[in-house]
DNA sequence: TATGAATGAGACTTCATTCAT
DNA sequence: AATGAATGAAGTCTCATTCAT
């Protein structure tokens, strides 16, 4: 199977594994080389710097998620359904590939992911999430009413456990089967209804 | 004020603030030193390596949070008082100190942090927060009903928002005020009662 | 015109014009590569390495030199008109082709050109300049009396100005049109003769 | 006496001689450390970068010549007097340290000397020559007359084969006495007197 | 002939840490 | 206790050259 992956592939495997169990900083790229079965030098021709990698592997990750709920909540039709199901697949999804969701979390910890958050916030960078489209939706339609509360607070009030869990499952610290998730679902669910 | 610091706190506020502004790796010694006002070689009089710099650093924020709830704490009555006043003392101070926040987060997201958690889950270190005592406390007295959801479920959503809003916050993103925090809080109660 | 150049030629041209822009170090092999629209490993076919190929083009600007003035001094009678018509054209042809000059004198000052330079005076090599000739011939017939200094400050006397003008009008600091060529000849001719 | 130098001239030292003998671009700064004695690293406690260390040296020599001259000058009456000197002990200081002279002629054909020399003409940096200044004065006491023609072209009569003799002696084509400088300096005198 | 992805030696530079003063 | 020059391992990146296609 490794066989078949391309060389640039096999550099963001092996580096996506190596940056997140060591940090951005402490995975050298000659090791990440190695890992890759590539010459060191071979890093430079699919990616002009670290940095440059680093920020290639987090938007194939983005949009690997992004796909993924789009096609997800097609299958909905109430607006409880939509978030449901959005909150379910992005949960499911991060702790099936904790690898992944750990990644992410570096990356947006980090001095790139907080400029790209400000560009998202100031309009330059489109917002991956749709949640707020989907509450507003509802609200449009009357079929919901939200929390008198700044959209940030009601966003924290379902990412912050999401992601929570998700590292939690990621670390190891505890297993989400999908019973759990649905229920934390509910709750961020009722955290954010009137 | 600044004349009054010894050595170490000097090197300790230095050194925080350069970790947290460039991240573990891309703040040296030496720049810390500088900014210090002590010679390179002086901090390792008072530390035995950067490592060891960088967790005392932690410990020390972690001691100042937990002294500060232990006495917010004795103000309040029911279970519920608790509660708030727990999550509105530390939300603030996180929001009052965005900076020793910031260092925080990143620290539990290095190795150290991981380990230290795996440690704390383990009982070989004390849990730092006293929300699970809280809980217990409450529903032995009959005084609350929880959900009946892992404890590390509600333990997210209580934390989750919170260290969620606490960023925003901290990257000037959002201002939290009084009223907001109360706000969150009362969502976050919510979502851990029946 | 350029569509007419075969490869070589091509390379040959993009390699001289990056050579001398960035140095010779600072060319690299891929850019000389790019910019002559061929593949890198394409200038292994024409040429055995870098050095080779920063030897060829030396080669051909220099047989190119020299074949200009050998068909202009026939033109000439007198010894001082060879020599006018010499130092004449060859700094005309420097001012017209400022990049075959710098890249000339850029080999020249490389260890390539200086161990060339050592094979010339030993003999290993022919003396490319016609002007000692020119002086010997022109003593001979008794047109002329030199000043009783060594050939080599005779020479540098002529060539230093000439060198000189070349450099400052390749690197756009004076602009040498015809009038100011010739009264520079005749100062150098006054330089050599008693 | 290599036991008395300070670290920073030892460095300066080892650099000339390497840069000089391979070109700028082909002597390591872990050679030159080698060479000086040091690590690698102590070269930057001195210069923050090769190309500063590169810099330092052009100044430090070029400022030993500028100091040479200004004294030598001083002894001299009349205007030719003060040409003569200053021609002789130019042409002698590089004769005597041909190292020197080499450093500096790579040095202004490279990138960094051609923008100095840039600087130069239109104002920004000194003029580190007195050659006009003299002139300008003899001229004004009616002492001398000078040529018709630009002041360029008349620099390169006298730096031309003034640096062509010193390059021919540094790389050891010719041996200079001072009889030949003298008789040199005379000769490029009559070129630039009416 | 021509291609261009791949190689890997080697360049510059950083920085945690030491140690003579 | 304090200094800061010195160290040298380790990091990122470049580029002449090769070779399978």
């Amino acid at each position: 199977m490794k066989e078949k992956m391309g060389k640039r592939d096999k550099i963001i495997k092996s580096a996506m594994i190596l940056l997140t169990k060591h940090g951005f900083h402490a995975a050298p790229m000659s090791k990440i080389a190695d890992r890759a079965g590539v010459a060191a030098g071979t890093i430079y021709t699919y990616f002009n710097s670290k940095d440059d990698l680093i920020e290639a592997i987090f938007i194939e990750l983005r949009n690997e998620m992004m796909n993924l709920y789009e096609k997800e909540i097609l299958k909905a039709d109430t607006t409880k359904d939509k978030f449901i199901i959005f909150y379910k697949s992005v949960l499911s999804h991060m702790a099936a590939n904790p690898l992944h969701f750990r990644y992410l979390e570096q990356y947006q910890n980090s001095p790139y992911g907080i400029s790209l958050r400000r560009d998202t916030l100031s309009g330059k960078e489109a917002d991956p999430s749709p949640l707020s489209g989907i509450f507003r939706e509802g609200v449009a339609k009357k079929e919901i009413e939200i929390k008198d509360l700044p959209n940030q607070v009601l966003m924290a009030h379902v990412f912050g456990p999401l992601i929570a869990l998700a590292r939690e499952h990621a670390l190891g610290f505890i297993r989400l089967d999908d019973k759990t998730i649905l229920m934390s679902a509910e709750v961020a669910w009722l955290s954010v209804i009137k």
